[in-house]
DNA sequence: TTGGAATGTCAACGACACTGACATAAAGTA
DNA sequence: TACTTTATGTCAGTGTCGTTGACATTCCAA
């Protein structure tokens, strides 16, 4: 048997990647990354005064422009009250504008103003570059496999939630 | 040309998983998966009355047996204060030791307790678990692209760390 | 001996989660 | 019509976990 690598299963190698070591450093992979992948737009936010709650905010509703809130709730994974102060504080500052349903009046549609546009493009502008960047250096293999692993990580709802924003 | 797909470059392909919109997928990947992640720790603290900061604190703490403090902040990314206040509490629990350097008096050298192990255990037990049945459901070559990406995504120095633990 | 490094402590603050309680408006239903 | 439920907002209080600033202690080193 020579060096390349044919569809052979080599002993030790499927069960290899799933020791207690493997997972501890898949563990700390996440941890260091997720702060990468925050330190971006943070440091952006900081600057106005938002955190990082702000931020998955003007993400989301840009992304589901007219969302209502109880939407936007289950997506955000928080409780009323929390994102309540977030939306207060973005429509205070004229980033989200709030709309009253047409069909049911209880309704609340948020959208992002052209202010908030602005500020969601420098953010994800900011995040996408260092994942631009790590994409590029891992090559499309790479970027399939991260992607595979992430959304089996994800809690089943949750997971189908990040689906239907596709 | 018919549809099987050899090693051809395809028009668009290369640059395709670059776009915003796969940038904006990697992104929100990133975001759902890491509350998965978390997710279990979280709940099993909550009966400790600890938070994610005690999480990693003994994560580092036993990975690292005998690092001082100043060794885990810069791993931690987080100020003494904000450490010392979660020290403080595990070794009045009991979960952490912390003992004066014998060369450098100043030094403070911290170990996991059998108490302290034993909770770690717990933790990271229910973070691999989700962990486990994700790379087995993602396959080794998905797995190994996660790593490579996720690598790539964090800050030069953390990455340097990253390995330093490996 | 003086300066600086490592550590600890106290206080205050802010972001961001939580629970609980209550208010309001509107929709749905008996 | 009267009642219930739903969607949302708001107020109060709590807790974690970050931050800065100030100050004390201990100890190494120039």
């Amino acid at each position: 048997m020579n060096s390349s690598t044919p569809p052979y299963i080599r002993p030790g190698e499927i069960l290899l990647y799933l020791t207690d070591e493997q997972l501890r450093q898949g563990t700390e992979a996440m941890f260091f990354a997720y702060r990468g992948f925050t330190a971006d737009p943070d440091k952006i936010l900081e600057d106005f005064g938002y955190g990082r709650a702000h931020h998955r905010a003007l993400h989301f509703i840009n992304v589901s422009p007219g969302s209502t809130v109880n939407n936007l709730l289950s997506i955000l994974g928080i409780t009323k009250q929390s994102l309540n102060r977030v939306l207060r504080k973005l429509i205070k500052d004229g980033l989200v504008e709030s709309i009253i349903g047409k069909i049911d009046r209880r309704e609340r549609h948020l959208y992002l103003t052209d202010h908030g546009v602005s500020l969601e493009n420098k953010l994800s502008t900011a995040q996408h570059e260092r994942m631009r960047k790590a994409f590029k250096n891992a090559g499309p293999d790479a970027v399939a496999g991260f992607r595979i692993v992430l959304e089996a990580m994800m809690d089943p709802k949750m997971r189908l939630l990040y689906k239907d924003l596709r």
